[in-house]
DNA sequence: CAAATTGATTTCGTTTCGATACCATAATGT
DNA sequence: ACATTATGGTATCGAAACGAAATCAATTTG
């Protein structure tokens, strides 16, 4: 190999580069690296996972510092808490008004318009390609994976919406888009990599 | 659109997650993520380019920062600081021997191994986007685009090696593949982006 | 019903990070 | 020649993030 070095480590470094540039913000932004990782998330799991616990782990971090991030949000007023009816222990995050407006502001807009400009193709071989990799990502890692409802195996389409098998419940057309924590990649072996508790 | 959200929101954020899920380490892992990022950085960009400042640009951060993982790789024996000739101000960095002994280790193995993995024209067309959305983003943001010399307008091929009209000196074939801070994409506008003293 | 598990939170100490100020050298301008 | 400005690098400090561990309540398991 000539090259300083190969094609595969050139791809990973500018995975995590570019994961890193694109969330730097010019002047001061409103929220912190980890707040806007954690507004986005409720902004895009669906009802039954945008709970602490499934933010920690896609986050990749303690639930304690998933609890921190969330307590800090929550007293901007951009999110708000709800308690679970059937398990009193959990509670739900929604995104307020407020918070869907400052999402608007996101850093990330910068790497969206870039997106934007490409070729709908390229954009779709992109899309089919780093999804693979994230959940093929989480199998290696052990980690939950997080995908959509309609690329999950554990649900089957019917038309303009379809049903979870795993939530054992029907999923409206404004769900089958949202990100679920007990999501089953076809590529993926077991259902679900839960491992023992050891807060991580 | 009936998606919880659209597909660009989808890769903007798969980006981020890839980059973080990616350098989590399973057990316990000899560097921080700062430190191997700036590992990396040094064992994959040309000599002029091996400064703290312009790992500073690269790792979007301030170059106080910058300083503070460099002199804890320096303190392990990773990297090796010399002192420009032509610049008494300027320090340039080179790995040492275990240096490059530890990037063995390095945990964005784990994506290396799903890379290799895919297919030859896949990995190809994931890395021509990737880089262009990397150098398109750094000139978005008004910040310093890194790339490969051979991907550059200053550079001119000769065979097996080339000439950069930015540095005025001739490249061997171990250079041409090296990161340069004074990357120039075919795509972007101005030759030299950089902007007052900002400190970042 | 006791024991183990799970979801969430709190606390504590450590590390990292960004902002700022600072010093030394180099380039620029008059 | 001299002052001014720009640049490369470092040190310091406070805020944030983080991991580890302890705690509490609710659920599940045996």
């Amino acid at each position: 190999m000539l090259d300083g070095f190969d094609t595969i480590d050139r791809i990973a470094e500018l995975v995590v580069h570019l994961g890193r540039a694109c969330r730097s913000e010019d002047g001061h932004s409103d929220l912190t690296a980890a707040q806007w990782t954690c507004l986005r998330f409720f902004a895009r799991a669906n009802a039954s996972t945008r709970t602490p616990s499934a933010f920690a782990s896609f986050h990749a971090t303690t639930r304690g510092t998933a609890s921190q991030i969330i307590k800090s949000l929550e007293g901007c007023g951009l999110i708000a808490r709800h308690r679970s009816e059937s398990d009193g222990r959990s509670v739900r995050f929604d995104l307020t008004g407020s918070g869907r407006a400052l999402l608007a502001a996101d850093p990330l807009g910068d790497l969206n318009s870039l997106l934007g400009a490409c070729d709908v193709a390229e954009r779709q071989a992109l899309l089919a390609t780093l999804s693979r990799l994230a959940s093929s990502l989480a199998v290696l890692k052990k980690a939950r994976a997080f995908g959509t409802c309609q690329d999950c195996t554990h649900f089957t389409p019917a038309n303009d919406s379809g049903f979870c098998a795993c939530m054992a419940a029907k999923l409206g057309a404004d769900e089958i888009g949202k990100l679920c924590g007990s999501y089953h990649s076809p590529a993926g072996p077991m259902p679900h990599p839960q491992t023992t508790r050891t807060d991580r």
